[in-house]
DNA sequence: TATTTTTGTAAGTAATTACTCACTTTTATA
DNA sequence: TATAAAAGTGAGTAATTACTTACAAAAATA
């Protein structure tokens, strides 16, 4: 990977999640990467060749964390660890995971690209293998419960800013989910 | 309003729900409507115009809603009602709630419109005041928990198709607020 | 009825877009 | 060192876009 084929993936990723995939344009990420804009077909034969591109790099990071929480046995970390995803994520890979979340809402890009969801899959079934070995109730009601928490939690990260409001909620959940009144 | 211009607002709330406003060219609107695309420009001015006399519309909906909601003394039908929200938009306005919910992530779109969230905040508070008559602790934070779970709620009735698996939550979450234990 | 206003059209236009191509420079390899 | 391959450029191009304008039909109003 050379210099300024990581330049454009980085000012890519940058933009498609500020101002999304079909507002940017090549010409854009171009300028922004310091590069002629034909280097970019060179690389990555089209726009959505380098829309891939920076999909596949995320995803690689993403597994890595979904890794991290299956393998965790003690069930409690695991379900902390779960809950803390999301906001480490977007700590650490914002615009990924905001480009991720907000991908989901373009059809059109959605279809084209068979986004894996076998990494989700495997959170959620440890989610609800954790949430059973804690004598929860109703297991799988509380994954879906627990999942679309954690989906209100990313939409509210992506635009706001300011995260101590959020950061007191992730608390608030993880105490409910202690004292298993959730 | 004659009937062309309506036609040009539906067709067009339909698309740019479905396609994104960005992603929705002014011909396309027009094709669909049946009308000539300079009609568009006569009625709304711009692209702009369009969108704004269509989130108008939606507003006033939504207005009604909300002030059923906040009216409602019984404050166990309250939250009720509150909880509801969400599915019921997205069964009778499901592309103005759509719009309404994507548009948070399109920042020059958001930025440009002020959106009125006065009914929101009212709303929030009407929460708030229900939970705490209901004798909930914390029930500032806990509408904050609930809040998100109805973003989470509305982010997954908008890529889903298929409403059963949410119906089946939607009444999960509901026995938890009956219960006290969310 | 005569006239003004509103509604509507069709054919433009300038700007932007993703992408190409002929070409040069750099790097790797024989 | 000679040669092939890869990296990089910049000026194009065809298509699409939001929007304009000159004009006609319909409706409202005097």
């Amino acid at each position: 990977m050379t210099e300024k084929k990581e330049l454009i993936l980085q000012k890519a990723l940058a933009l498609f999640s500020e101002k999304g995939y079909d507002n940017t344009p090549t010409s854009l990420i171009a300028k922004q990467a310091g590069v002629s804009e034909g280097l970019i077909f060179r690389h990555f034969e089209n726009k959505e060749g380098l829309f891939k591109a920076i999909l596949e790099e995320g995803e690689k990071i993403l597994e890595s964390y979904i890794n991290e929480i299956i393998t965790e046995t003690n069930y409690q970390k695991r379900i902390f660890l779960i809950i803390d995803l999301v906001p480490t994520m977007m700590k650490k890979e914002r615009d990924f995971w905001t480009l991720h979340f907000t991908l989901k809402f373009n059809n059109s890009l959605y279809a084209k690209m068979k986004y894996q969801q076998k990494g989700f899959l495997l959170l959620f079934n440890a989610a609800t293998e954790a949430l059973e070995k804690l004598n929860f109730e109703n297991s799988i009601q509380e994954t879906h419960l627990l999942w679309t928490l954690l989906e209100g939690l990313t939409s509210q990260l992506i635009v706001q800013q300011d995260h101590s409001h959020t950061d007191l909620l992730i608390d608030f959940i993880k105490n409910k989910y202690t004292t298993k009144c959730i």
